[in-house]
DNA sequence: CGACGATTTGAATAGGATCAATGGGAGTGG
DNA sequence: CCACTCCCATTGATCCTATTCAAATCGTCG
């Protein structure tokens, strides 16, 4: 299926600055495909055949070892995931599943890799997209070593909060099994971070949460844009 | 100081490729220096200045938070550290101190930002440095939010065990306080950590590791290329 | 209604952290 | 060469956090 009616995907600061031939020569050879909700799309140590782009829906990265699995991230449109592998030819280090029914890109990673070698402003997006996940997973890297539990899950909701509009309540956008998984924590252990954080002002209501005391929550949670702040 | 005297630096694959003409400009703009032990080189929070490249030595990056304190990561000869953060022109999301007296170079970013701009050899070396580097934080996350301590302190004696020739013995690159923070662990847990290990064949003496059966060792700590290879 | 999955709660356990105290070099100065 | 000191590492005891296992509750959907 071609994908050339994607002004969402053009517009990404990824493909923006591309070059048009060479933009409509990637989408020439890319597939555009809907999948149902938790379809594994990719799985860790598999050779990097595609770049995915969600354009709709979202998806969620995760890793096993051991036998144990932990959600490492997750994707919503319109976002890129496992370029670092596609560029290094390499295999992938975290497997991926659609979370809802998502419509997603999908580019020949020999063809991003060709565009990657032919357009210099191509490689110079590639770059500012890289450092910018980079930065993101050592933001990820640094909450998990830094904070315990409950610390994570505060700063967690007051990102939300903020994103959504900072109006005194938040929806939380995965049900909290993922987001405990999002947290490294477990289900229970997450319920029992909410019952914590009750004394701070914190209303839960399914994945409604409504912060009735932001001044404690912030007190307590101690927020640090080095690890919280998406935008830097 | 002039830097143009430095092999090591020009074959980093980061500057191998790059046209001689703006590798020369940036030597002739960048620092080498001698620092003594402990020093610190830059704190997380500050604007990103220069690109540091350990030429002698070694670094540890940490990162602080809430009073608590840990290592991030350590870099050896020849390499260098926080190049997301110049190619932003963001701050630093780590701070850095020397471990032992070492001879750095510094680069201003905003000449690497140029020379990026200019050459397009050394943006797409850059990508790939960068995609390096971002998998390597994801492996780090992986392990810390997949493995027990015991399991990741046992491979890690694997890999620093292969890294060194896989002789049957292994040196620790840094003293058990830094390795503890490396790990996520206290000084304490380390300690005990290594006692565990004792009945799969670990032997300790002082910074000298012996691994006395690697069958069982690697039946414990079930290594995973996907976290603990460095080469893909 | 009934079934199923998600969430919550409870109790027991394990894994780590903290605090305190001790042992053990490496380096210093007498 | 020997005390002395300092810092690192280890050990013990205790506390706290988080996981595990089990069971109850809640909500949704057929």
């Amino acid at each position: 299926m071609r994908a050339t009616d994607l002004p969402e995907v053009r517009a990404l600061r990824l493909f923006s600055s591309m070059q048009d031939q060479h933009f409509d020569a990637l989408m020439e050879v890319s597939y555009l495909q809907t999948f149902p909700p938790q379809l594994e799309l990719i799985a860790e140590g598999d050779l990097a055949d595609f770049l995915y782009i969600v354009v709709e829906g979202s998806v969620e990265l995760y890793a096993r070892s051991n036998g144990r699995e932990s959600t490492m991230g997750l994707v919503r449109p319109v976002g890129t995931f496992i370029l670092a592998a596609v560029l290094k030819d390499a295999v992938y280090l975290m497997s991926a599943r659609t979370a809802q029914r998502s419509k997603i890109l999908l580019i020949p990673s020999q063809n991003i890799r060709q565009a990657f070698q032919k357009d210099a402003e191509f490689a110079r997006a590639i770059v500012q997209d890289l450092a910018s996940c980079y930065r993101g997973v050592v933001k990820e890297y640094k909450d998990l070593k830094l904070r315990t539990a409950v610390e994570r899950l505060a700063n967690r909701l007051l990102r939300y909060h903020k994103d959504q509009g900072a109006n005194g309540s938040l929806q939380l956008p995965h049900d909290k099994r993922t987001l405990a998984s999002v947290l490294g924590m477990t289900p229970e252990n997450l319920s029992r971070a909410f019952n914590t954080l009750k004394p701070y002002g914190v209303e839960v209501d399914g994945s409604t949460i409504r912060l009735a005391d932001l001044k404690s929550m912030e007190t307590l949670a101690k927020p640090n844009p080095l690890i919280d702040d998406r935008t830097t």
